[in-house]
RNA sequence: GUACCCGUAGCUCAGCUGGAUAGAGCGUUGGCUUGCGGAGCCAAAGGCCGCAGGUUCAAAUCCUGCCGGGUACACCA
């Protein structure tokens, strides 16, 4: 028998009244500290664009005529706004000319706006000239800062997120709710919000009873079990082939009973009932799955405040059906099933309570709500939960909005699609699955090549574990933004060549650009780099900001608006779309524009390095806000 | 069956609070290193925006219907 026996699993927690009339369980302590910002002192995100004058505009567009739209131009780096006359044009041409006027004497104190007629548009044109060097001065000012701003100042985000299942390695699926929500983690802090990381391990429920029951029943015969290396592979195994003798059951039977499931359920209620042999193997298998998820974790950089599991909640089910009960808000069946009252008929009910008393994913969830509207007071839950879970967030969001009422914070489910393998869905049963720990260590094997033979051709000597982390940041980087870079709604399916692809549109290109940008400045050296680029002014910047110069400005004026947008719209592709064509741009700026060579006049020489210090802090910038690294060189 | 999501370039997808010539990446074809990292840059070819109606000065975008694909509807999570 494997020994598991001296394992100490916590049995008494304490708990704490609530304002909602139930207990929750004493908040545990935080394993990192919750990172309270101070972001006042920091610049607005819209601090260059119309929005200041868009109040002045919008009066003098509605006095001419009552259908005007005042539109945002569609590319943001070319118009700022957009008014759509044609009505106005084909109706009456002096009062379109009046209009025009009216919005030229707009008053636009710092000169940086023009308008102009284009046939029945007139488009609000920032003036490149004006803005670039307050741009550039401004990222430079800010450093490590800009992007960041205030807006959100004071609101607390509880965020949901990782949750992979103890007993089971982190496969590609897992990979979603990690890499979204850290970025959005990231993005919220930048917009001043006091974000929690929770994740919410998948450590308690009939999955769980069910490999208890199949542990008891043939732990003995699984080698895997005996090595400390491989016990999770062998949990894992265990999970599989009761989960296979119980569909076999179910097909044999002409019921569709399974005498093997029913005996998983009751190893369930025995768990959750307390009994110490039951418990002890369940420690012990978390505290193994801890070990291995926090390597995965590692690898990933990312971290959470709180891995607060639905075992915890598991504490006060009875308190949640109670609560729920008095409230009328949760009826029993005639099965004996206790479920929530939806506050829409057409709603399924959701079943918080089985006929045997023990707890579902609801009550957890339920109870877990309660708690953190006790413990943090959010504004707002983001749940980073696959999209097939929608319709269930939406009974738990009803039954929970209900039973707080008023007190109820903005519940928001951050659906992701599934990732799929080219054959078909993953399936552990099947045996077609992807592990977490094969992509990186696939992605960083051909990272490692390339980094390698990088160095060779370039005749730089670095020692081989230093080349070993570069390979590992691209590794950790192609997958990230593979993850990120189409918005999380859709289905993915998991392409190797797409996923390790380090051309184009990907992790390793803005990893590029960013080692490629920090050589020139290397090799023009510290002290020219510091010079130019302390001066309070951007005086030096002297480029004809007609072309991509141009561009690039206005992509690193737009950062901070995009940073917002993706906070305010939970959407961290926005920034990863950013960056690719802040990277895109300056490498089209570095091609045209040489900097270093011998041909270039001093003062073109400063004014690009300028140029490119800015364009280069908005890189790393970006790279943080999406948790890819960002290594000296690749 | 009911509800929700999706049909846009050969492939994977942006664009959808209606506005100007529908955009990227991959793939295909061609070009660019005496000048700083070619994991780059430039260009070409490639589209009845699923189909049919409707609303509108204006529809990929809004509405209705249809066709095709997916997901959810457990005493799982």
């Amino acid at each position: 028998m494997i020994d598991h026996d001296g394992i100490d699993p916590v049995d008494e927690i304490e708990l704490v009244d609530t304002e909602l009339g139930m207990k929750v369980p004493a908040l545990p302590e935080a394993d990192i500290a919750v990172d309270l910002h101070e972001l006042e002192q920091l610049a607005p995100y819209n601090r260059y664009l119309l929005p200041s004058l868009q109040q002045d505009l919008e009066a003098v567009v509605s006095s001419a005529g009552p259908n005007l739209p005042l539109l945002p131009a569609k590319s943001e780096i070319d118009a700022d706004y957009a008014v759509p006359a044609h009505r106005l044009l084909a109706a009456d041409p002096e009062a379109f000319n009046h209009l025009l006027e009216s919005i030229s004497e707009a008053d636009d104190e710092q000169g940086c706006f023009e308008v102009v007629a284009e046939g029945p548009f007139i488009n609000i044109k920032i003036k490149r000239d004006v803005i670039a060097p307050w741009v550039i001065e401004e990222v430079l000012a800010e450093g490590d800062n800009y992007g960041k701003n205030g807006a959100d100042l004071g609101r607390t985000v509880v965020l949901d997120v990782s949750s992979p299942n103890i007993a089971k390695q982190m496969h590609l699926g897992h990979l979603r709710s990690t890499v979204i929500g850290e970025a959005m983690t990231r993005i919220l802090r930048a917009n001043g919000v006091n974000a929690i990381r929770d994740n919410h391990l998948g450590d308690w429920g009939t999955q769980f009873g069910m490999l208890g029951h199949a542990f008891e029943l043939w732990g003995d015969e699984i080698p895997e079990l005996k090595n400390p290396s491989t016990q999770v592979t062998g949990l894992l195994k265990l999970y599989v082939k009761i989960n296979q003798e119980v569909l076999a059951e179910k097909e044999s039977s002409a019921d569709g009973e399974s005498p093997l499931e029913d005996a998983g359920r009751a190893w369930f209620t025995r768990l959750e009932e307390g009994d110490p042999a039951a418990k002890r193997l369940w420690q012990w298998t978390y505290n193994l799955s801890r070990a291995e998820f926090e390597e995965v974790y590692q690898r990933l950089g990312v971290e959470f405040e709180y891995t607060l599991g639905e075992s915890l909640y598991s504490h006060i089910n009875s308190e949640v059906f109670r609560a729920f009960v008095d409230r009328g808000l949760a009826a029993e069946d005639d099965k004996g099933r206790l479920k929530l009252v939806p506050s829409d008929e057409k709603m399924h009910a959701l079943t918080i309570r089985k006929s045997d008393g023990s707890s579902l994913y609801g009550t957890r969830d339920l109870a877990c709500l309660a708690s953190r509207l006790h413990w943090f007071d959010p504004n707002e839950v983001i749940y980073a939960v696959g999209a097939e879970q929608t319709d269930y967030f939406k009974q738990v969001f009803d039954g929970f909005s209900q039973f707080a009422g008023d007190e109820t914070p903005e519940l928001t489910h951050l659906a992701f699609g599934p990732i799929e393998l080219p054959d078909g869905k993953m399936s552990t049963r099947k045996g077609r699955v992807v592990f977490l720990s094969e992509v990186l260590d696939e992605a960083h094997s051909q990272a490692l090549d390339r980094v390698t033979s990088n160095m060779e051709r370039r005749g730089i000597e670095i020692d081989d574990e230093h080349i070993d982390q570069v390979a590992w940041d691209i590794a950790v980087g192609a997958i990230i933004y593979y993850d990120l870079k189409q918005p999380a709604g859709r289905k993915i399916v998991f392409d190797w060549d797409e996923a390790l692809n380090f051309q184009g549109n990907s992790g390793p290109f803005l990893q590029y650009t960013n080692a490629r940008i920090n050589a020139l400045l290397e090799k023009a050296g510290d002290a020219e780099v510091e010079a130019v680029t302390s001066s309070t002014d951007a005086s030096y910047f002297k480029e004809d900001t007609s072309g991509v110069v141009g561009d690039l400005t206005m992509l690193m004026a737009e950062f901070p608006v995009v940073v917002r947008r993706a906070g305010t719209t939970h959407n961290p592709t926005l920034v990863a779309e950013h960056l690719y064509k802040l990277a895109h741009n300056f490498n089209s700026f570095y091609r045209d524009y040489p900097i270093l060579s011998p041909d270039t006049s001093e003062d073109d020489r400063r004014s690009r390095l300028l140029l490119t210090a800015a364009a280069s802090q908005v890189l790393k910038n970006g790279l943080k806000l999406l948790n890819i690294p960002a290594p000296d060189r690749i």
